[in-house]
DNA sequence: AATGCTGATTACTTATAGGTAACTGATATA
DNA sequence: TATATCAGTTACCTATAAGTAATCAGCATT
């Protein structure tokens, strides 16, 4: 018998880290949602992100392309267009999105004081 | 008239932002489910949550408690107990953490490979 | 010919999150 | 008396996230 001091709950934690892996950090949701939302274009994209760089944009959108949560396609015309778009698979993401958003707002009504 | 090249979704973006200050990071919703699990001591929580450490249980207590997500409470016994507990407002955020896991839990199988 | 837009990349710097390890004072146990 | 537990604190260090700014080639507009 051993005595544990304290209360198992890693079956909860594992796929909860494994969650924030891939959307925590500032602009993961934002892009996804900026996309969503109709931005196609990575000058677009970036025009909707209040603060966003260049960089950063660059980065993380190749971020979530190896998570194939959204994709890039090259068009062949003249100049070149490159379309990015959400996959399906992020579209799992929504339901996390919104009760994010929804308790941002009661968040900022509650608690920021308006 | 403006033209505007992207499509607006600020509205969205900012209480996104707001939550994610709140949630975001490594530890802040491990250490509130391994409260909601019973774990209430600090040493109690140190030990449900594999790899944290004392200073960043301590200093990410306090920003717990600073967004009122958490109570602490100080019972004056001998020695001295001290108890940290979740309040109601830690109960909005239930739904956001279920559709983590439950994303988390998926996303191991699709994308990680089980 | 000059300028500006496209979708980026690069080098450099700063800020912040997080990790390591030692240590505290009060109390309790062996 | 020695050791351990409790709830942390402190100083130091590192790794990563993010910001700044310049630059790129290809094409279009003025």
């Amino acid at each position: 018998m051993e005595k544990r001091n304290y209360v198992e709950c890693t079956k909860v934690l594992l796929p909860l880290r494994d969650a924030l892996d891939v959307i925590s950090g500032k602009w993961k949701l934002p892009i996804l949602i900026a996309i969503n939302h109709g931005n196609k274009r990575f000058r677009e994209i970036e025009r909707s992100i209040p603060k966003i760089t260049t960089k950063v944009l660059a980065k993380e959108l190749k971020d979530l392309e190896e998570h194939k949560l959204i994709k890039r396609t090259v068009y062949d015309s003249s100049p070149v267009l490159i379309e990015y778009s959400t996959l399906p698979y992020a579209g799992t993401l929504d339901k996390v999105v919104e009760e994010l958003v929804d308790w941002g707002i009661n968040h900022r009504k509650q608690v920021l004081g308006k």
